[in-house]
DNA sequence: TCATTAAATTGTT
DNA sequence: AACAATTTAATGA
């Protein structure tokens, strides 16, 4: 099922779990939530499902509930850059949403992901009315600027072991992502595709990793014990 | 609820 | 890319 061609026509209410993913809706007042909970539909995305595709106008903000979707962008050669993970929690699609513009990236489910998306029309509405919307949003667009910039890095680096160490770093930003414990649901395959690298090379370097002591491998998942670590890569 | 089976994920070559 | 070992999810009695 395409969600480009049908989007959000099955509409149900979220349930109170997962409202409480969503992290700006603590900042809004009563009659403001109850406008933005109105307004809020969720789907489901199968893995390889795309949300949003560059050139599409935008009609819907974003925002993982569960799952995992990826970033990506196409540059003139045709080549696709890996921008960032957005795991559960985190929104996207609000610099061109505040702009109605049209969508400046691909967003593609890395695995069967529910997303929920909010109208442009109530994004503006309460953009108009909530002073702490309006802070969420900024603050939202300034982390997103500084990963921009850090995934540009990240892709210069010659070191699989530092780009997936920063990359991790990068999905487990307290900013863009609260709520997000120290665990992540991750396969190693999904953070081969994140990456741009082989599972096996993925796989050595969170070995390496955990021997540094800055994460520990789960069963379709990992944990971070040291994100300083992970983010200035002072190991090797 | 438990035991069995299938599927997914990991670690290694 | 392929393999076996391990973990989880699904199934059905």
């Amino acid at each position: 099922m395409s969600i480009e061609t049908s989007p959000f026509q099955r509409r149900r209410p979220l349930s109170q779990i997962e409202l409480d993913v969503i992290p700006w809706m603590r900042l809004l007042s009563a009659d403001e939530r109850e406008r933005a909970v109105e307004d809020l539909k969720v789907t489901d995305a199968q893995a390889g499902d795309f949300i949003c595709r560059t050139g599409r106008p935008v009609t819907y903000w974003f925002g993982v509930i569960d799952g995992l979707l990826k970033m990506s962008s196409d540059n003139a050669e045709g080549q696709t850059m890996t921008f960032t993970g957005v795991p559960p929690g985190g929104w996207f699609g609000e610099g061109t949403a505040l702009k109605r513009e049209i969508y400046r990236y691909n967003i593609q489910a890395l695995r069967k992901s529910l997303v929920a998306g909010l109208h442009v029309d109530t994004f503006h509405w309460l953009l108009d009315h909530s002073i702490g919307f309006n802070r969420f949003v900024m603050n939202q667009l300034n982390e997103r600027l500084g990963q921009f910039i850090a995934a540009r890095e990240i892709d210069r680096m010659p070191n699989p072991n530092i780009r997936v160490a920063r990359s991790l770093a990068a999905l487990f930003n307290p900013v863009l992502y609260p709520g997000l414990g120290t665990v992540l649901r991750i396969t190693q395959q999904e953070l081969a595709y994140l990456v741009g690298l082989s599972r096996q090379r993925v796989n050595e370097a969170l070995t390496m990793l955990t021997t540094q002591g800055a994460i520990q491998v789960e069963y379709g998942g990992l944990k971070v014990t040291n994100l300083q670590a992970l983010r200035t890569g002072l190991f090797l």
